[in-house]
DNA sequence: TTCTCATATAGATGTTTGTCAATATGATCT
DNA sequence: AGATCATATTGACAAACATCTATATGAGAA
């Protein structure tokens, strides 16, 4: 069996239909409600954006760059690879992060 | 003193760069998260997407659309408003609810 | 003004969330 | 194997949140 087609993370899937088309089903806007939420949070926010305007970013640099400790910045980045918002490498002993760009996407193709 | 420039609500005041442009300061981490925020829940969600499909929507007609009891989707609506989010208008008795695009638009600029 | 009805607010409660200190895991190097 | 260092997990706690019932507010109708 290769990985092809084997999703990398257990993030939900999202509906695929603007907002404004039709109300969402239930199901449809927790799904969005969880992914929204990973991203609702300012200390997260913080990382994305640093993550995206840098291109990645190693963990051992961001708990001085949010001013929070070790162990809540893994738990935010986790919450952000959950939610199908970065996608994270072991390189060595570090861990390095980057944005799954196509996920964004996602969210605003549902908002606009 | 006219009212042309004089804002609706106090709703927070969006930054105006995409996120990977650079890292978002503290403070538009902040604004941002709690516009986001309002968005990040599944019966929100539903009532802006029940808004946003018709145009319109009567506060009378969204409890039992969601399924929730009145003050909450009251105090959801609010939320909404508060974040710029939804645009409320009274009308008689009842309270009329429409999507504000350009909030989305502003949410959407930003994530992409 | 008084009644009725739509919506908002207050207060209470159980749940979720962000945070940290302490500890466990796991990878590299000696 | 044992030491070291980066990251993840656990457990605890306070703050924020979603929800409800009960009540207040406010707008039209009688």
């Amino acid at each position: 069996m290769t990985r092809y087609d084997v999703p990398m993370t257990n993030a939900p899937t999202l509906c695929c239909t603007p907002l404004s088309t039709r109300p969402l089903k239930s199901d449809e806007a927790e799904s969005l409600a969880i992914v929204l939420k990973a991203l609702a949070d300012p200390i997260r926010l913080q990382l994305v954006s640093m993550i995206a305007a840098s291109g990645e970013e190693c963990a051992c640099d961001l708990p001085d760059a949010v001013g929070k400790s070790q162990p809540t910045v893994s738990h935010h980045l986790k919450q952000l690879v959950e939610a199908g918002i970065l996608r994270r490498e072991q390189r060595g002993k570090w861990a390095w992060f980057q944005l799954e760009q196509e996920r964004l996407g996602e969210i605003c193709a549902i908002l606009c």
